[in-house]
DNA sequence: ACTCGATGTTACATTTCCTTACACAAAAAT
DNA sequence: ATTTTTGTGTAAGGAAATGTAACATCGAGT
């Protein structure tokens, strides 16, 4: 359940993502305006992307390598069948909200797995 | 293996890591002052945290909460044992190389798991 | 009352990111 | 063979986020 809402948090910023995915500001502005990713704001207009954006992108970036276009690529995202259950999810959890729960859901998780290790575990916390 | 890779790789801004911990930048500033986190620093000297050093921001706040001081909570992590192969991994792997494992293994993961899910899946990156 | 530890606050500098506009090469369309 | 479109580079100017440094505050303990 809670694995799609961590997966769409919004926590990276522009800078970040370039590295993860190798492409250009300019790229991953583009494909936004192609509507292909949808990266949260921040109050002073920054994006902020997430983990699934992050996969997009990569996606994105292997259809070009293969040739495709854009219009062959928001094809392909247009044709893949989203569960109703996630839209429904998107539309009423904001990102505050978001934040709020990841951080709840991190304080628990540490009790646990908490054993030789320098520092606590936050991995649980990813799937 | 990579899962202590993955979770010490630099990937937040200070904003993101004050609303997941509700702290205030000045107190996570504080912190590092007292090596209790050593978040890495991009070439214009922008702090940026893991997941890692979120999880002992919450730790960290926990023991305050219970009435440590900065020495305790600094005595507490420095009993934590170390193991060896952590400490040689910390030392060899750069940031720029855990961001490229990371995102191999992105572009790797992803051919598997992708479904009747919008976007390809992230998650099995994260542990 | 005084000190110290933890945090708030303010000021100023620097970096990062934003939008907008123009350029351009390669591909597609005419 | 031109002309258009596409995907990307680049530059300018401005706004936001973050940095450091200094001083202020406030509670706990002495």
């Amino acid at each position: 359940m809670t694995n799609r809402v961590r997966r769409s948090m919004p926590l990276l910023p522009i800078s970040i993502v370039m590295q993860l995915t190798d492409l250009t500001a300019r790229q991953i502005r583009y494909y936004e305006e192609h509507e292909l990713i949808r990266p949260a704001r921040t109050e002073g207009n920054k994006r902020m992307f997430s983990l699934n954006d992050v996969d997009v992108l990569l996606e994105i970036k292997e259809y070009l390598d293969q040739g495709l276009n854009m219009a062959g690529i928001k094809k392909i995202f247009e044709l893949r069948v989203q569960p109703k259950a996630e839209v429904a999810e998107q539309k009423t959890v904001s990102d505050t909200e978001l934040r709020q729960i990841l951080r709840e859901e991190i304080l628990q998780s540490r009790s646990y797995e908490r054993g030789g290790y320098r520092q606590g575990d936050l991995s649980r916390f990813f799937h």
